[in-house]
DNA sequence: GTCGTGACTAGCC
DNA sequence: CGGCTAGCCACGA
């Protein structure tokens, strides 16, 4: 079970949709809270993580797009755009980001300033 | 209750 | 650019 601090973080996160990206720091601030080593360690943490290779039930929306985790953890990176850590591996973060539309370069992400979800994006 | 740990950040050298 | 430091907070042992 989730805590209510992750209850809080995973569903700010929910709301970057696929191709947009946002930081621990962004995360922590939109959640009221300076606790970003805290967001860090909800993600690596977080029992919806989960990325579904395999789908079973094709009416099932998340089966269209084989990396489709409930808690979009992929598309939370460090603060200067740096790609941070991922429980599946650096590599197939990327991998997904890119999957999603976003340009990943020398462990970094190309326009980050324009696809960064910033705090006041946030409900 | 205390302690160590970390997918962090910002500042300094 | 790399490395170190001090803050930061939640969680599990």
């Amino acid at each position: 079970m989730p805590t209510s601090f992750e209850e809080k973080i995973y569903s700010l996160l929910r709301q970057v949709p696929r191709g947009r990206v946002t930081t621990y720091g962004e995360l922590a601030k939109a959640a009221k809270t300076k606790a970003y080593r805290a967001v860090g360690r909800a993600m690596k943490s977080n029992p919806y993580s989960f990325v579904r290779m395999d789908a079973k039930n094709q009416n099932d929306s998340r089966a269209k797009n084989p990396y489709a985790p409930i808690v979009p953890c992929h598309r939370v990176v460090k603060s200067n755009g740096e790609i941070g850590g991922f429980a599946h591996g650096i590599k197939k973060k990327i991998e997904i980001l890119k999957k999603e539309g976003v340009i990943v370069k020398n462990n970094k992400v190309v326009d980050f300033e324009k696809l960064l979800f910033s705090k006041d994006k946030f409900k």
